[in-house]
DNA sequence: ATAATATGTGACATTAGTGACATTGTGCTA
DNA sequence: TAGCACAATGTCACTAATGTCACATATTAT
């Protein structure tokens, strides 16, 4: 469980040490204190819930490092794998789903940074999939990518549940990299 | 008895070996040592108890375990209704899934010592649900119960693939009983 | 058994907490 | 704009806790 001292605060904030023990006294940072003399740490998660409360920068290195990572919903093997060879052209790594359990395990367990989900899936709602997850907490750093053959209609509705890109089958190699580059970096 | 070393300790606390040592030393955090050159051990028990006395965190690996937990699976919710109204009665704590999505995504999250699964959920294969949960190491301990309509031979492929216990539709309310019970003592 | 890893120890280097006081920043009024 | 009050932040010196390093030796894994 890695956590901050109270002078690595002062550093990120460019802040006076003082000034961050102040904080702390006071209750506008949350932390705790060792047994010793009372050094100070601060949970990363507790130091990035101040930062944003305040409207303060969040130093990159403190940002959580969603690995990398694709996990591609689809019950067609051959069209996940097509999927995939486009994701690792593009230097990323992959888990493929084809079934809800699994991608709602891979999910959970992983962490992707993008979700490539295929809305006409046999037996599973794919629309509910996107309603629930944006409804997580954990995920909410989640893109989802919907590659469906339904109509724009289809498409449209996913986007309003909460999806962020949506491709129609065939999708273009191209389009699918540049959605896959864009979404890497935010 | 599981114990803690000193090196365990420093990393929850994300602290200096040296120093965990030398609470030791000094009486802060108790502990004993070890025959050979004078190891140090702490039982878990005396660690949370001097965390709660310093006000620190408890790292979840630690905490005691959670209530005991019963994920419901079934996608008519009148069943997973009746079913939850008995897990209640005998004590437990409860979760509704009804999709295979939300199950993994619930199941991941919560780690509940029992799952109760229904066979024939449209478009959701339970058997790959049951395959695919027992290579999960994370799950090692989940006790799958499953519930259907289907034939004694469906019912036998489902034990075969890794099920703990089954039952066909309609089950008694006692029978279910008796498996929550059993299953939640080993 | 043997190799790889983790731990204890002492001496020493760094860093953090504290109190008193100086400095800066902000909002207000004239 | 100047002057003022008040609060927040920075500075400094001192002390004590914590971290670092090298090395011997348990302990654990192979």
């Amino acid at each position: 469980m890695k956590t901050l001292t109270s002078g690595e605060i002062a550093q990120y904030c460019d802040v006076n040490l003082r000034t961050v023990i102040r904080w702390l006294e006071s209750g506008k940072l949350k932390g705790f204190k060792l047994p010793g003399r009372g050094n100070n740490r601060v949970l990363i998660a507790d130091f990035i819930e101040f930062l944003e409360r305040h409207e303060m920068p969040i130093p990159e290195a403190l940002k959580p490092e969603a690995s990398p990572l694709i996990l591609i919903v689809d019950d067609e093997m051959p069209v996940a794998k097509s999927i995939q060879r486009v994701a690792r052209r593009a230097g990323f790594d992959t888990l493929i789903a084809t079934g809800g359990f699994q991608a709602g395990m891979m999910l959970s367990q992983h962490s992707p940074r993008i979700m490539t989900l295929d809305l006409s899936m046999p037996g599973m709602d794919g629309y509910s999939v996107i309603e629930y997850t944006r409804k997580q907490e954990s995920q909410k750093g989640l893109k989802i990518i919907v590659i469906s053959a339904l109509d724009d209609s289809s498409l449209q509705k996913a986007m309003d549940l909460g999806a962020d890109a949506s491709l129609t089958k065939p999708f273009s190699n191209h389009d699918l990299t540049q959605l896959f580059e864009q979404f890497m970096q935010n």
